[in-house]
DNA sequence: AACAATAATTAGCAAGGCTAATTAAATGCC
DNA sequence: GGCATTTAATTAGCCTTGCTAATTATTGTT
């Protein structure tokens, strides 16, 4: 039937789409000098705020051992912190260090401004499309 | 200047939104048995058509060693073979095998419609809004 | 007090990224 | 024609990031 075909079709340009944005900016992220997972990682922390290991792992969807290791660096990199929670001792709070918020904005920053570099080249109207798919397609990923 | 900070708003969505939708569908290749970087690397010799390493190792956007051993794993699982080119015995040219188009488009047709469940949630408008959108990014993103 | 469950880590493996160095073939230049 | 340079690919060796299984420390339960 055609509406499921058009759907379907639909899915894989927008896909496509999707994979060639991201090739695009992340070459940016190479300026931070900081890893891909690890960046993600510090995104959370500096947006969301502290959060334990298992918490951090899920919001990234690795397991708790990745997310340790990734956490062991950016702790020897100055960019985060873990503390103990005093409530359950086994349970470990990490949170970004003024450092890591620094640098991660500046990051963002700067994808973000190359990004926009590209989209900047339409029309008024042509961003308001994009605007609106945005919101279309987060409430479509909604749940 | 308010136009600029839109766009950087919009460009910082769209972003997010982008990584999301991967992070959704990147889910589903897990069932092909074909690691990412292998998949991404037998789509576009499957799509593509055969290509010499260096041409595959530039549209992948990595190095040649990188690639080498990535069609390394492509020939052992049987998915992809190596041809000497008898132009220029340098070179080799990287193309398909049945099975190897065999699995991509299975894998790509299981993501496709994967998505595609979640688009079906909308109305017809916003798949419309989607499509003009993909055009429009497609668009800014052309060389 | 003993036992089970939970949070995190450690150990060890595989995939996939890199640079530097090597090999083989093609090209360019007297 | 022969020698140097360039080019295509590979090999070697490193790092990051993913996993599972096993361990340690703490908490909760009975």
């Amino acid at each position: 039937m055609a509406r499921k075909a058009n759907t379907d079709e639909l899915a894989d340009r927008l896909h496509s789409t999707a994979i060639h944005l991201l090739r695009l900016v992340r070459a940016q992220d190479a300026a931070t000098g900081v890893g891909p997972a690890r960046l993600s990682a510090l995104s959370v922390i500096v947006f969301g705020g502290p959060v334990s290991l298992n918490d951090l792992a899920r919001a990234e969807q690795v397991r708790p051992p990745t997310m340790s290791r990734i956490v062991d660096a950016l702790e020897r990199e100055g960019l985060a912190r873990r503390r103990t929670n005093q409530q359950d001792r086994r349970a470990v709070v990490i949170e970004a260090t003024q450092k890591g918020a620094q640098i991660l904005k500046q990051g963002r920053q700067r994808r973000v401004k190359y990004l926009a570099g590209y989209l900047r080249r339409l029309s008024a109207a042509e961003q308001k499309q994009i605007e609106n798919a945005v919101q279309a397609i987060q409430k479509a990923l909604a749940r």
